[in-house]
DNA sequence: ATTTATTGTAAGGTAAACCTAACTAATTGT
DNA sequence: ACAATTAGTTAGGTTTACCTTACAATAAAT
């Protein structure tokens, strides 16, 4: 199973090449403020699981199966985000962090219900406000 | 700071001590399935920070300050608890299990919008079922 | 084209939170 | 009372996720 780091690292991956942009090990490193051979390290442990194709210096690719990983992640992450910033207004940077932190260790099943609830919540208000 | 174990063992502590019973470190290592030697550990540092005493065979007792950080860690798995539970509609276990892992890891800012949503939308339902 | 700067790797280290095995002290059963 | 069991400690080991230092390879600047 994937760790935190790895969770988080593979997030990011996902989310530069989706902009059409390349991303470094050394990326990675700053925007985590963590070491360039613990990088390193964490891109050969990816690489491993089968989820990214690391050729150092030739660059990070994304594979069909950590494509799927790190939608799945984001996908939590949407979830709780849209949950703290539109059903319970907070501030979104604190959305932010708190979804980043939280989507390492909620289970399906409650994110499910976080997700369904959040959905009709948001809907019966919109309904609510054209009365 | 309070890593996630020693927030659990201590938050075991409290409640147990609550409820007039003797804790004792073995049962901390049978509730958490980690070795006596793992739990001796932990208990030096809980005393460490003066959130116990603790005297070996003697017995474990909390301290104040002990008390006072075993209440906001509970308090914090209540409030995440109840909303799980009375709003989401989980299964009282996996409710549980969530509030348990989420508890050392969210914000106090978001901790406390659920808990006014919860309260909140508890009453409302409550209101309108009279109806 | 060389020098300089940047990026990545290798080697080895640290701290946290666990572990097992072996020992000691205290409690319990007969 | 004393043997057996239980509880806690000591000593030393493992794993994970970091780190630093030093080096190698590539890219950029002059």
């Amino acid at each position: 199973m994937l760790t935190k780091g790895l969770e988080d690292y593979l997030e990011l991956i996902y989310q530069t090449i989706s902009k059409n942009k390349v991303i470094k090990a050394i990326d990675i490193a700053n925007e985590f403020k963590i070491s360039r051979p613990s990088v390193s390290e964490a891109l050969i442990r990816l690489a491993d699981l089968d989820l990214i194709i690391y050729e150092g210096r030739k660059g990070i690719k994304i594979t069909e199966k950590g494509v799927v990983e790190a939608k799945k992640i984001i996908n939590r992450h949407n979830i709780l985000f849209k949950f703290f910033s539109e059903v319970l207004k907070i501030d979104y940077q604190i959305a932010d962090k708190n979804a980043c932190k939280i989507e390492h260790v909620i289970d399906d099943e409650v994110l499910d219900k976080i997700h369904q609830f959040s959905e009709l919540y948001i809907k019966n208000r919109a309904n609510k406000e054209l009365n």
